[in-house]
DNA sequence: GGTCTCCATGTGATTGTATAACATTACATA
DNA sequence: TATGTAATGTTATACAATCACATGGAGACC
């Protein structure tokens, strides 16, 4: 990685890109993937909190391996596998996504309600926001319609850049 | 690849997921791809053209690796960088796409028009097929707009069942 | 309490995807 | 012919993902 020094600090970064008090974001989301693995009879075991709890430090993707190094700094299994079965738990269970264009992953910000989620994924500082989509009802869910194709899941990124490397940029 | 002796036959296979005459599709797209080389001033050097022509194959993504194992047969480079360059230079010129899901490229249907593709892809035979879609019009544009991101490009795709593995589903 | 079973965790090894770094070749053109 | 540039080629390596198998703990059941 050779970018990491030009990276937003995640403390004061955006969140959707809008500025917002970082800690209830870690805190909260520990808190609510709790009370829907309690909901749901689902093991929120040691190490799937850990691996929320990293992603949860950041508004931004993070790859298994760098998920795997901070793994083992705090003593858990440091084989690739471990990462990647508590990121399947995770994703499989909307506490997580998985951000095709960057093969990366990242906390998802509404965990409770059940959703189809667009990302906006900036070029300059790597900042992730998570919006809603609705694809099935553009041009997409037409197409799919008028050839008889079922969809099941759909991935929407955008690539760009976010407001406040706009603003630099412009500056 | 555990699953190739259960694909489709690309040569009676769908394109969009109709039936069609596959063998228009390769040296259509060869041509398409010659002119507009010819007319922006860009080489078409035989690496490219190969590669092209192995992704008009198929009316499904290939990964580099399989790229790169037919190349060898045919006698060029076998080596990652070989193919990854045609596959950029594919790409960058709207002669071919990545499906980020799959890690995976195949051949642009409609290399002519500048367009902002969308794919449907069947995991259950693989076919893949290329659609239009505006995500800019829909919830992510809105989303952007709100938070003043700037959108320059956009990953849409949806998974699912293709209609001909529907119909075998069903029977 | 025992012990069985299931599931999660852990490890080692392997496969697949992608790029860095650098040497060489082909070609246009001055 | 000399020169600049784009394309090709090679080696090596980093990053992403999965396979196969061993271990261990939590809960169900007797």
């Amino acid at each position: 990685m050779t970018s990491e020094s030009s990276k937003i600090n995640a403390a004061t970064g955006p969140l959707g890109f809008a500025q917002h008090d970082h800690r209830t974001c870690v805190s909260g989301g520990l808190a609510a993937a709790e009370a829907r693995c309690a909901a749901e009879g689902l093991r929120f075991t040691p190490v799937r909190r850990k691996v929320l709890e990293i992603l949860l430090q950041d508004h931004r993707a993070l790859g298994a391996y760098m998920i795997l190094d901070r793994l083992r700094e705090d003593g858990f299994g440091s084989q690739p596998p471990v990462a990647y079965r508590a990121l399947d738990f995770l994703v499989a269970n909307g506490l997580a996504h998985k951000i095709e264009r960057l093969n990366a992953f990242i906390a998802c910000v509404h965990p409770s309600q059940s959703h189809t989620p667009a990302f906006m994924i900036c070029r300059l500082c790597d900042a992730v926001a998570e919006a809603q989509s609705s694809p099935a009802r553009g041009a997409l869910g037409d197409a799919a319609r008028a050839t008889g194709f079922r969809i099941e899941r759909t991935v929407v990124e955008a690539e760009g850049v976010c407001p406040s490397c706009v603003d630099k940029a412009d500056a």
